[in-house]
DNA sequence: CTTTTTTTACTACAGTTCGTAGTATTGTAG
DNA sequence: CTACAATACTACGAACTGTAGTAAAAAAAG
């Protein structure tokens, strides 16, 4: 259950979170990672002092996630009250898991040397810690 | 411009070219890259061995693909003919030099791990080519 | 050169996802 | 009980994709 099932689609021409989400649904998400369990009205205030949205159209999107399983609701008075169900980090491993894990699945050898390319291109001092990472799992794995 | 303009999306849940393209879009493609330049009629039969389609859909279809940039249409006497613009290879290599270059500019440090580990656990056997490949490609960077 | 067939161009519609929001109902608070 | 707040439900547009019809243009056939 939970995140395993969560289906979604990479958009790469975007930045971040929004590869995964989209934009407003992007930027409740952060609202709630860095403030923690809340209301639709805080939301929606916090998104107001930037931009000019609906009180409706934030408790829309916050409905979505919810059945998206990336929010529980839950009743706490008036209101619900929405918590995370997935810290960011998890969420951004899970889904680096699949679509890394897809992406071996179905590409491995071109995946495997376009990854060290990318690698070397855009993070060069990043190569040696990959050669470590890659020795540690080879002992792990007697491979 | 060519593929590096393409927007495109990524739906880890489909399988192969499925990721990038529509289902009907991919079957398409494929006849294309497995047959040569090809008129509607060409796909339009070679698909219709296995499904049922109107000439239409194929010709919308290809439409689409061309508006993409992913074929070229040639007038030749009565009706056009389709030519891809990449090879398959050249198709997935980009797409996946996109996808991996993104990933690693949003989500470097997560990203290698999750690549370490991947490998390791689908494909341990590529682990030590991964390993001389990070070698080859720090000779040539010197890091 | 006229009739028939092929091909194309254009338009359309449904399903999906997301941003956006209105209306009506329910529930809380005073 | 009444007024305000929250929710449920519905809706709609824009993309994207699968699907296809209709009309116009072009070619082939007679």
């Amino acid at each position: 259950m939970g995140i395993k099932n969560y289906s979604f689609t990479f958009n790469p021409n975007k930045k971040g979170l929004r590869k995964i989400l989209g934009d407003l649904e992007s930027d409740i998400m952060e609202i709630i990672w860095d403030n923690g369990d809340i209301t639709v009205r805080q939301v929606f205030e916090n998104l107001n002092e930037k931009r000019n949205l609906a009180y409706t159209t934030v408790m829309t999107v916050m409905s979505r996630l919810a059945d998206k399983g990336l929010l529980e609701k839950v009743k706490e008075g008036a209101a619900f009250v929405y918590c995370a169900q997935f810290s960011r980090e998890e969420f951004t491993q899970s889904t680096l898991k699949k679509v890394i894990g897809e992406l071996l699945g179905d590409f491995a050898a071109p995946v495997i040397s376009q990854f060290v390319d990318s690698v070397g291109d855009v993070q060069p001092d990043k190569l040696e810690e990959l050669a470590r990472l890659i020795e540690e799992k080879r002992k792990k794995k007697n491979v």
